[in-house]
DNA sequence: GTGCTTGCAAATCGTTTGCAATAGC
DNA sequence: GCTATTGCAAACGATTTGCAAGCAC
């Protein structure tokens, strides 16, 4: 039983090999990957690994909470490991995604009649990079 | 020369038929109609309208700032005619879409080493029917 | 051996592309 | 007539589904 075993369990997900690979990615990547993303990396690793699962896996993951499923790109979803809330800023020139720090909870109205449950801001424009040129 | 002409051409957009019936849909229903929402309601309008042409035209009103496009619901893309920055809150059980007026930019940490040029803030939650259920 | 998990192949479906027909100045 | 716009059909690509094989307790 190692640490990650321990951590999803913590959600009520049982340990594979698959799903231990996937959950350490992505604690060990803070660079929002796509599944694509983690189906390369976890390739060399688990030849036998298929993009279902990945997929499955990925799901799985976010409907237990233990993993943020991130819509700032149109084109392909990307997850992220970090689950407390934060802000996700994308370059729209060199497509570089940036968490931002950001007490979310403060800046809503108050007095909503809705029972929020989850927070997902984007910011898009250009990095400091990109912007310099 | 009717009021939403001048209102695309404010825009940089030429209208034709169809650009207009599709903005005139847009800034009449504020219910963050869906490609197919668009293509069905404007159907009956215009028999020959095509799924192609909507798919380009809302794309040339997002590409020109003359329309959000909202990525709340990951299934479909959504469009938004209100191009005022502000929230967005979609409800988990029934999917009902909600605008919440927000200023956004008193909430954005000082100091950021970006440019910010798009603001996308997503809450979901249960709305104030469901939550009673 | 029973139930959960994996992984292949096929299907699905939103969206994009190529291109010929059409409309507007 | 020339250019921009439209719309059909086909292509594309991310994601989902069906199902049989594999694994774990």
């Amino acid at each position: 039983m190692n640490n990650t075993s321990i951590y999803l369990s913590s959600y009520g997900i049982r340990p594979s090999v698959q799903r231990i690979a996937i959950m350490r990615f992505l604690l060990d990547n803070h660079n929002h990957p796509t599944v694509d993303d983690v189906y390369d990396a976890l390739r060399e690793q688990i030849p036998t690994l298929s993009k279902t699962t990945v997929y499955n896996t990925l799901k799985l993951f976010v409907d237990n909470g233990a993993t943020l499923h991130i819509s700032i790109d149109e084109k392909n979803a990307r997850f992220d490991g970090s689950v407390e809330p934060h802000t996700h800023f994308r370059c729209k020139k060199c497509g570089c995604i940036i968490d931002i720090p950001m007490n979310i909870e403060d800046c809503l109205p108050k007095g909503l009649k809705f029972d929020i449950e989850e927070f997902h801001f984007y910011l898009k424009g250009l990095c400091e990079n990109c912007k310099k040129r």
